[in-house]
DNA sequence: GATAGTTTCATACAACTGTTTGAATTGCAA
DNA sequence: TTGCAATTCAAACAGTTGTATGAAACTATC
């Protein structure tokens, strides 16, 4: 088993340079350059490039998951089986959001680089990822059982735009402080969790009967 | 100035290639097969691969801006200055969930390759989107007329809750159906546009008192 | 300290990329 | 028809990619 540190190397360097520039642009000799190694160390360690980015993702999919589960939990257990929904909410977009915004210092590159790989979807993570439907069900189950008078569909609805604002207010940080000339301060962390949460919990609990049944007056 | 048959050629092929299978995995030389034309058409021309991509995506902004600013013009001279929020918001996201959700056949090319040109970002396109926030501060700015209660900061974030509802729901709408196992129906696009609408009226016009200044319980 | 197994290294390889070249072909005006 | 420009084409180019090779360097066991 020796050293392993030429593998750690690589797997530090590899998730490094992904999450700062993305799948399509970092090479394998990128990566062994930041890394120090030699270039055929990463077919001896990983067999492929698609491979080593597999295990890069497995691992932090595990983790990140594994966070949002603990803090699921510990919400049920307090609350007896049922959480608030703003708690809930906040266990699946605040990991991901703390990771990745936040003063520049101290956004995590795994988290940056799960966002990566939630957006750029190269063919090894596209293979793996069908299992997150399975996590995200155990969160739609939680949402249920807070929110017992909710059918499923509005239950989904409000777990896909829960994840929609998380995610694009991740992926365009950048934009929306230029477009608000600095006035939405993507620094203040728990502010944007908050308001992910709360926008998400009055999708989920209004009653929005005038979405569906009324006349529909389109605007063309 | 002859047939222009090729150039036009090559620019549907490209489109629908790009729409399909992203930018990554499209090459010059599928795109010349798609288009049943030599491979040194596209430098002939249009110069280069990165300048094919460019004229692509300009034709496309300049027309989805010019069609939401049409919706948007309407409804504020209808209202004599001050259209609906609900209105406004239709007109920003409207036509981009019009034209890449629905059933398979009636989806547009056009709108998918928008789609693509926003998550992949390659740099010919980089580039040109910084001139879509000058588009954005006109909606920001029917927004702010249209809310005129609301300080910046919210209808910035309102704008971007909405926009990011609208691009996630259409970049993950097979995750969403596989997740709700069918229950949300993506080719009732109507819904989904009054879904989005109706989630992002709330998070723009609810008192949303306490999502700033109170104690911030964080689930840690 | 010799040996066997693991790991590193420089280098080469084959495949693919966007681009260029210069000759052939076309279309059209005089 | 002749002549000239615009366009098409097959072929080659130079660069980059991920991967494979076989020799060298290391490591640990006896």
């Amino acid at each position: 088993m020796a050293s392993d540190h030429t593998r750690s190397a690589i797997l530090a360097a590899a998730e490094r340079l992904y999450a700062d520039r993305g799948f399509g642009d970092v090479t394998l000799r990128d990566i062994v350059a930041e890394a120090g190694v030699n270039l055929a160390a990463v077919n001896y360690h990983f067999g492929s490039k698609d491979e080593l980015i597999a295990e890069l993702f497995v691992t932090r999919s595990i983790a990140t998951n594994r966070e949002r589960l603990r803090e699921l939990k510990a919400a049920e257990e307090e609350g007896g089986g049922r959480a608030p929904i703003e708690v809930i909410l906040r266990a699946l977009v605040g990991p991901t959001l703390r990771g990745c915004l936040g003063p520049e210092n101290q956004r995590s590159t795994a988290a940056r680089f799960m966002i990566r790989a939630s957006i750029e979807s190269v063919p090894p993570i596209r293979r793996i990822k069908n299992r997150e439907i399975d996590h995200l069900r155990k969160f739609a189950g939680a949402m249920r059982r807070s929110l017992p008078d909710r059918n499923d569909v509005d239950i989904y609805w409000g777990l896909n735009f829960a994840l929609a604002m998380a995610h694009h207010t991740i992926r365009e940080s950048e934009r929306l402080t230029k477009l608000s000339e600095g006035k939405c301060d993507l620094d203040d962390v728990e502010d944007v969790v908050a308001r992910v949460v709360s926008v998400a919990t009055m999708a989920l609990t209004a009653g929005r009967a005038e979405a569906k049944a009324p006349s529909k007056v389109a605007a063309r």
